[in-house]
DNA sequence: CCCTCTAGTTGAACATGTTCAGATCTCGGA
DNA sequence: TCCGAGATCTGAACATGTTCAACTAGAGGG
């Protein structure tokens, strides 16, 4: 979570870390709306003008959030990539370790879904400041394609991942909506997703659906905030 | 728009009626953040308590809106059905006349959709307060479905409407972030989606895929807000 | 050791949606 | 016509994210 490094902050550092992390301990225990940025500050004895001084905006100190989540889903996902080689198991894995992050913060989903969801919020996950937490789901698909024993069609391996990550994106839109027990419905979502499309595979590689399935791809693939 | 009868209309519903117009047009010219109460309260000549004492929220207002447009869309679209008994085509009809619907907001959806897609907003398009919007358009699917020659297996007449009425809602959620002139690219994607969906068709009639499908239409078609 | 300049910090000010205690008006009945 | 209760209306107050002019402190050069 917080770095120890062995160079000893200076005291902007400090403080910017310091509210970093009460921001985010915050934001894990109360969610997006009622982390004010009065309250931030308070918690961590600065005033309202330094946490803006150091985060420029609410929304940047969520940033943060992200990069810790995501780095999680791949702590999670990529040991146990390594123990299969079949191309949907291995997609399951990253979805499965992806909807794990997310487990505790479900209560306060909506809120966060309202502040990321705007194309033009910093937020949105596909947006130009979110790249690096966003590089990091995309990778992990790059990875559970490219270790798989059948491999596809060539012409599927560029977009492939940005696809996979945006229905990614859409297996967490409904896990947002998802008001079941432990959201266990997305889950059975994704397992039936999944074996549709491990029953849907052989006509991939024929002939008969391939065109349109590719350029659906080329328009999806393309989808930026 | 406004509703002309012949009643005459008691101060009350004078000045409902006024706040309605004057908020419904601000959100077609200035959209959804530019269309601040206290706007709305001074070009209707009323203080802000008098719009609040009419319209418990600026997202009830949203709410009339809604209904102004999905009724033009019902409009564009029951006529042109009436032309058609392909299934693909009457669908493509009730996609189409959606979108043409949206076109003007373009500019600001981003707001729109910020406001509307949190589950716990009354402005969800699933939510409980938007059920009468809501179901103009599952029943334009309805019409769209029953009214096709070559219908579907029984089983999926219940659910299907619903889970159109999902699709069309991804669709638009693809139109929000679609910065290509005149939003083509979600014209573009529509179109290929729904020739993927005539060549699937005959799969579907056949026993490979139905059972897998049934069961995603089962977990989709009861999302709710 | 002192001075200066910049990074860091402060809290008041602003615009926003919403609430609410009280003022004002309407309208049916006497 | 006149009255009073209930409907309608008012604007100040509140909490929020963000901005900003002013203040402080700390580092580095003399």
């Amino acid at each position: 979570m917080s770095s120890s490094g062995s160079i000893p902050l200076s005291k902007s550092e400090r403080t910017r870390g310091l509210i970093r992390d009460v921001a985010l301990r915050s934001f894990r225990e109360r969610g997006y709306d009622q982390t004010t940025i009065r309250l931030i500050a308070h918690e961590a004895g600065v005033s309202v003008g330094t946490t803006n001084y150091h985060f420029a905006s609410k929304n940047d100190l969520v940033q943060e959030l992200y990069l810790d989540v995501q780095e999680a889903h791949r702590a999670a996902a990529e040991p146990l990539l390594a123990t299969s080689d079949d191309l949907v198991d291995r997609l399951g894995i990253v979805f499965r370790t992806g909807l794990a992050q997310l487990g505790p913060y479900h209560p306060f989903a909506p809120e966060f879904l309202s502040a990321a969801v705007s194309p033009r919020s910093s937020l949105n996950p596909l947006s130009a400041d979110s790249t690096e937490s966003r590089d990091i789901v995309v990778r992990l698909f790059r990875d559970a394609v490219a270790g798989a024993k059948d491999s596809l069609p060539a012409e599927f391996h560029d977009d492939l991942p940005a696809a996979l990550m945006l229905a990614h994106l859409l297996l967490a839109l409904f896990w947002v909506y998802d008001s079941s027990p432990a959201q266990e419905r997305t889950l059975r979502l994704l397992d039936r997703g999944l074996r549709l499309v491990k029953l849907s595979l052989p006509l991939v590689r024929s002939r008969l659906l391939r065109r349109p399935l590719r350029e659906l791809l080329d328009l999806v693939a393309e989808v930026r905030a």
